[in-house]
DNA sequence: TTGAAAGCGCTAACAT
DNA sequence: ATGTTAGCGCTTTCAA
């Protein structure tokens, strides 16, 4: 003889009780007054009721949500999982829930996706990238909410940020190479101007290159971002075709630098002794592969963790809080001598 | 001269533009009733004011939130990530909000997240996995509202379910081995009882062994899951070592089954033909690394549209809904002969 | 096509 | 330690 019936409310559990719905809430906060007995009641009479906080009504008094919004280019890219891993376990101690959308690298994307966001009135937002359309960019100043930019140092700060740079993180790179002897380093990337990130790497490559008076000519565009290890793959048939005595490619990312060494491998080309390859991003598959991977360790999962971090102390009311400036490491293994 | 105020509420609206708050509200809806010209000046006073639309609000008044709660062990795996990254299309298309989180492969841990997920009032949650506390089984059955168990056939569904047999897949690359010659197999998968589709392939392996009537006892536990690269590597090491006349091996993912091949590469141990491997997810790794890994593709991105689709179904009343059964396909490749 | 009244379920603010 | 009152910002419901 089940019936539909409303789920019990905080006013079932006072009637049950007998004690006020105002009590009922305080039971259920941790810090608040309230004696043990009675607490005691009412999560018993609770638990038998079946009931169910409601977050809703709660967020909607109080003006709190404990969300935090963030957006990220896209889930299936372990960097970025890991940023959002790092944030997600810094953030579940306050008990704060993520609220996640997917730009898809597309910065109109992200200005929807903004948009629907700050309508479930999260507490903060956080968003990779520091280059948005205008009005991504005045809705973000318009909130009154904590804003922090990851990854990407923004030209223009909006609120906070947390991240490095990624033309200085390439640019370092470049300069190992030419240490290690190379001159004829190539560069493989996704299409101009969709991945700001893909794009900063390019710009470092540039700039370092010319700087050591090399040719920089040796320009591969993979397609569109994110480039995948297949495109990798492709990236290097073109550039052995177009370039063949290139001596080291550089590559906007791990999973197309491996892409690339597969590449090698089929067509009987030895790395690091014919040609040299250098990643981006210390994905697994570069620490383990044969030969290994020379990559950059751009922290990822710390990127996030700090963000927590900074979040908490932005919430807790602290004033003293700045940027964070994350040191990316390069790491240098066997596909380079 | 900026001060802190407070945001503008439709009430703002209605007094600018000299309507009631009702229509306000009307002007933010598409379907309803309301003149051209009055929606239109509403429109242009919010955009004028800064409004931003507050979904806490309308949340708690039409008892709907547009939410749909989602738990996954790991965002850091490339199969639970397309899965919900095929739900998150799928959805968007409705505007509903994927509310995310990671038990960690862990029971207790789901439960929690059940429990403060349902806090938030989602429209549905879908779970991976068939198998849950029996706190967070009682939480899903009385939460009210649809509950879709994904990846894992359920041995009692609670509500719908998206997926397929692990076991069933696994005991199909089995045949496959055997039919290839293969006698003498091996299991690389992660500790038992933590991960359920693991365990599901370990026992599939089993049962397909015992019905070929081949020796069970080559089973390597590679750590709590999920299992790495690194880890699939060490497994194949001890494999190497306890059972050197292994033919063929099964690991229970792409990424242990890629890390076992290159154990093989650095000990100069050829991929098949001193032993076979085969993998399982259909991870990008597979498709393109030397030699390509046989695997099982278990269409996590197909598992997500699916879940979306009959979500949206149910949520539009529909009653004629039932299970989904996923096919996964067995793709033979270069690591096994 | 528009408006008025009421209230979703909780909690801030104040009182006892 | 507990209760009362009011109201968060929107939308359901009913009326015009």
């Amino acid at each position: 003889m089940s019936q539909i019936r409303k789920p019990p409310t905080m006013a079932d559990i006072a009637r049950v009780t007998g004690v006020s719905p105002m009590t009922v809430s305080r039971a259920f906060k941790t810090d608040s007054l309230i004696s043990k007995e009675t607490r005691e009641a009412i999560l018993q009479a609770a638990e038998e009721l079946g009931y169910v906080f409601d977050s809703t009504a709660s967020n909607l008094r109080s003006q709190k949500t404990d969300f935090v919004a963030v957006t990220i280019p896209s889930l299936n890219n372990a960097n970025f999982a890991d940023t959002v891993g790092g944030l997600s376990e810094t953030l579940a101690a306050r008990n704060m829930q993520i609220l996640l959308g997917y730009t898809n690298y597309d910065m109109a994307e992200e200005e929807r996706l903004i948009e629907q966001l700050l309508r479930r009135k999260p507490q903060a937002i956080v968003v990779t990238g520091g280059k948005h359309t205008p009005r991504g960019r005045k809705l973000l100043e318009n909130a009154h909410i904590p804003v922090i930019e990851t990854w990407d140092a923004p030209a223009e700060p909006i609120g906070h940020f947390v991240g490095f740079s990624n033309a200085g993180v390439v640019r370092e790179m470049v300069d190992h190479f030419v240490r290690a002897g190379y001159t004829r380093i190539a560069f493989i990337g996704g299409d101009a101007g969709r991945d700001t990130r893909g794009s900063d790497r390019r710009h470092g490559f540039l700039e370092a290159m010319k700087a050591h008076g090399l040719d920089t000519s040796r320009l591969i565009a993979a397609g569109p971002p994110p480039i995948s290890m297949r495109e990798g793959a492709n990236a290097m048939a073109r550039l052995i075709a177009d370039y063949p005595d290139t001596e080291a490619v550089i590559c906007v990312s791990d999973l197309s630098a491996y892409g690339a060494l597969t590449e090698c491998q089929r067509r009987g080309i030895s790395v690091p002794e014919q040609i040299a390859i250098g990643g981006f991003g210390a994905y697994e598959i570069g620490s383990i592969c044969v030969p290994t991977l020379t990559t950059i360790d751009a922290q990822a999962r710390e990127i996030g963790r700090r963000t927590g971090a900074l979040l908490i102390d932005i919430l807790n009311g602290r004033e003293d809080v700045g940027d964070v400036l994350i040191k990316p490491e390069l790491i240098v293994r066997e596909s380079t001598r």
